[in-house]
DNA sequence: TGCTCATGTGCAATCGTTTGCACTGCTGGA
DNA sequence: TCCAGCAGTGCAAACGATTGCACATGAGCA
């Protein structure tokens, strides 16, 4: 492999000045400028980016940092969209991505903290927020960029972006009751992360805010997978007074609350409701189409880069956290109710 | 942040004993290693992963290329599983993940070069064969470490992994056939794709085998993606003799084909069969459940790895090929139609 | 004619490691 | 008693770029 020595020996000129020729700036007269590439082109010179990284203190490379938590499992599209997005934003600043992920929680902290203590990266953006949960603090400690994809519970001076998940969980419920459904169940994901407190918070809110009574058994967990819903579902099903609606956390756990009303005999939407959450391909596939609240989920990607961006070059210091919203999307798992009760 | 040099000041000893105690290695007394590794603690030291690079030649790092094309779409299963393989080969050799994946086929190719040129990365994996593209020469020539998941139509010396998708396609068909089914229809993926190609191939093969005809007309295109599928399926079934059964070459597009089926008010699988491939959860997801064949996709993650990591260490030259079988999977959409035809 | 400055280029230090080689003591066998 | 050999350590040269500073040249101006 050729090196900029070897450049600038065959055009007759200094490394600096090499250098200056592939950094595009300074000074530099049109003729050296011409030798130099015409020296690159002919040894086929590419510079060495380690090399690079290390003169300039810059690795060039953010972390993604994925739980394979059931939280954004792949069952559903959140992790390549929430990519697409994040992608879009760092090939314009010519950053390259480095993918942390692994089965185990405790390997994936280390390796967070390894990828950034060693400068293998300049930042990272981080998908999980457990509510418990020593790592940020770390970060926060040790003054490492990053930026989180959902938000934390405490105080801490964190940069994250979040959807609106309160008012995800709000929206979803209120929709079922203005379709007429007035028994309301919640399939909730599992407690430990932060997205389903707020989803059940804002269940229980659009619940109490239509006069209606919020009832223990009614909200279940399923953390996020499908056949945990279904089984779930079934025993909401077999309660005394069953449910007549469902507000799943989630996609996947709605079509697993599909399945069982199916099986039990029941219809949808006639005899029972259903909304999910995220709006993923699956959801217009299924049938009956499901209805369900749609994240903004290449946005997030694109904002959590473009914040970790400003954290890298600006040297900001003052965190920046940012809520989206998400939309309603109304398919047939729940929007001729109206119809049959009016 | 400290270096090697301050953790050499305090514990007594020169940088190259510092640097020995981290590597392991080496003939260093007990008692020299305790005080070096004291210091490390005392002063929150930890290597720089770059400076390392440079004095090791190697990145550490490998890239994944991931195509977007429709062929791997996020509809499916593919992408995760896939980097769920790999990662956990990798994470074993202490390698990180590189990232490539954009919407632009030629950003791709660029990056995936400079990647490599830059010594960014050690190698890649490339989750593309298209049935033309130089990027696999370029890459040959400049004797660039990389493993294709997929093949190459050409005899170029390139080291792949790929499933036998000949063999799918024919599993697929034979198993139709062998239901009861008598007008068998293809709709495949793009055949820009290798793999498109290959399980073409299959579907003839079982076709011709059992003395049947092919037909011109039973052969559809619907690049990878369900609403094509779903149109095609609906000429298919507007024929003069409509198929009886239908081959999709992913389990996208058979679901496509499903909705087709049964809006035209035909029932699967007493007067339509329908089979896909991959088996992802959407197969077991849909009503009717859904045949199809299954692609070990983790599984060629893993032989992708571990393929790259004998190239990078034993400095092997000769390119390895694996293939790797599929296996039928038999649900509702295909099952029952001996019972019929009886 | 002499001085100032802008322009273009080179020198050499630096980034933080790894590693071949040389050196110092000591041990133990002849 | 001498010397080979080994364990333990340090020196210093890489690795391949970036960059502050110094320097040479020639133009512009008084």
């Amino acid at each position: 492999m050729p090196t900029m020595k070897d450049v600038a020996r065959r055009a007759g000129v200094s490394v600096s000045t090499v250098s200056r020729v592939i950094s595009g700036s300074d000074r530099i007269s049109a003729a050296t400028k011409e030798r130099v590439r015409a020296a690159m082109k002919e040894l086929g010179f590419h510079p060495n980016a380690i090399a690079r990284s290390l003169a300039s203190k810059t690795a060039g490379t953010i972390g993604l940092v994925v739980s394979r938590s059931p939280e954004n499992a792949f069952a559903n599209s959140f992790f390549p969209e929430v990519i697409r997005g994040i992608g879009s934003v760092l090939s314009k600043h010519g950053y390259y991505l480095l993918l942390i992920m692994t089965d185990d929680p405790e390997v994936e902290r280390a390796q967070t903290l390894a990828a950034l203590r060693s400068r293998r990266v300049d930042g990272a953006i981080i998908t999980s927020s457990r509510v418990s949960d020593t790592l940020f603090r770390h970060l926060v400690d040790e003054k490492q960029k990053f930026v989180l994809i959902g938000r934390v519970l405490d105080d801490l001076p964190v940069s994250y972006v979040d959807n609106d998940n309160v008012k995800v969980g709000y929206m979803a419920t209120r929709h079922l009751i203005e379709a007429g459904y007035r028994r309301i169940a919640m399939i909730s994901g599992d407690p430990q992360y932060i997205v389903s407190l707020d989803r059940i918070e804002g269940y229980k809110k659009a619940i109490s805010e239509a006069g209606m009574e919020f009832r223990k058994e009614y909200l279940v967990n399923a953390g996020f997978t499908r056949e945990a819903a279904e089984e779930a579902c079934q025993k909401l099903l077999a309660l005394d007074q069953p449910p007549d609606a469902i507000f799943a956390a989630d996609d996947t756990m709605a079509s697993g609350a599909v399945r069982a009303i199916l099986k039990s005999g029941l219809r949808i939407p006639e005899d029972v409701g259903v909304i999910g959450v995220n709006d993923d391909p699956l959801a217009s596939m299924m049938r009956p189409a499901l209805s369900t609240v749609r994240i903004p989920v290449f946005e997030l990607g694109v904002w959590a880069a473009r914040i970790l961006m400003d954290l890298l070059s600006d040297g900001e210091t003052v965190p920046r956290q940012m809520v989206l919203p998400g939309t309603l999307v109304v398919r047939e798992s729940s929007s001729t109710r109206g119809l049959f009760s009016a």
